[in-house]
DNA sequence: CCACTAAGAGACATTGCGTATCCTAAATTC
DNA sequence: GAATTTAGGATACGCAATGTCTCTTAGTGG
């Protein structure tokens, strides 16, 4: 009985290929059914394999979980561009983690649970692993802001450079969604620039 | 067999008692296991009873967790005191809340996770049940400072009003651990403060 | 003192977990 | 390109927790 239609022409994926498959069906659970609701089994299911091939490569659910996540925001990866002034770069920066991170964001926090008691770790560990070594992401913000002149660098303490950001990141923890136009312009021009512009 | 011992001796709790008891337990159960180990089970067991009587009272898990929280949060309220100045009025509410909140915080966020799927709430919310109807936590601080001449009525706006909660926090949320005094000290005087003097 | 409510014990089917075993398809080696 | 090794995929197992029910009995109020 080898060939039965198509049922038996499925191939037998390997490596990286199948590696991918069962971290995009992950984080489809995920953002499907929520954390609490993740079963391994549903994964093994929807990935279209068998419960043995995920737990041979991680221990658990919430290993499994966030890998999923650094899997899918490695292939997304938010870029600033030069807006011309140190406001536009910024109100980019937030426009464009609003697009590209809130759904990720939300997952996580509303996830992860016990992930970090059992590993000791936190989320501020999480976001570390997901930005990877590339460094806070404004600091090429804050560079070409202090080449154009616009900002007293005496001013400029990690804490008041991470603000915009650090703001922007409690409003979405808070709300669970994605943060309005108003509030990034508020963030921005009734906080950050007046901490920091000359 | 009405009499055998010190086991039978046991009294059988009602209302608000046991309740009280439930809640007790279910609490001490989220710090020691954490979310994601949290069994109702385990909850009956340490209160003395069965599981029957916690599903009389929550549907399940997470909303006995949340039922919890609450209750202990309630226990444990924070007052603002007037040192005589908002810089002083600040740091002393940030400190009490450093010393009252941060474990509960800590649970709250690393757990209760698909509870706001279920119910749609969000962390916002949760936040919002927990200070009642008190208001902003900063409205007093405000107030006095106010009436003392202290603050640029024109620079407040409600963002920066909860500023200094807010960034606390955050902080709170991103390291899962007491914020240390430094910070604290940090957020008021090198970003509160300079927004809001007049 | 009687009737009613609810506490507490325990049984039940169901579901997910994590492990182990087996077979075979794909990769690797000679 | 055949032989050998590796790992994918199916299946079964024991365990733990869930949520539902039933039953007995302790406390409460009339």
């Amino acid at each position: 009985m080898s060939l039965s239609g198509q049922d038996d022409a499925r191939t037998r994926r390997r490596g990286p290929a199948l590696e991918g498959a069962l971290l995009d069906a992950a984080w489809a659970e995920l953002t499907e059914r929520g954390y609490e609701s993740f079963t391994i089994d549903a994964v093994a299911t929807r990935a279209g394999t068998s419960r043995a091939v995920l737990y041979r490569r991680w221990p658990g659910k919430p290993e499994l979980a966030r890998a999923a996540i650094v899997h899918v925001v490695a292939q997304d990866p938010i870029e600033v561009k030069d807006t011309g002034s140190l406001r536009g770069d910024v109100i980019a920066l937030l426009r464009q983690a609003n697009e590209r991170r809130v759904r990720i964001a939300t997952q996580l926090v509303v996830s992860l649970a016990d992930y970090y008691r059992a590993t000791g770790t936190s989320l501020a560990d999480l976001r570390e692993s997901i930005s990877g070594g590339q460094g806070p992401i404004m600091d090429g913000v804050i560079a070409r802001a202090l080449e154009r002149g616009e900002i007293d660098a005496s001013r400029l303490t990690p804490r008041i450079r991470n603000l915009p950001v650090d703001l922007f990141r409690h409003e979405v923890l808070m709300t669970h969604s994605a943060v309005p136009e108003e509030t990034i312009l508020e963030i921005v021009d009734t906080i950050f620039l007046p901490l920091v512009l000359a």
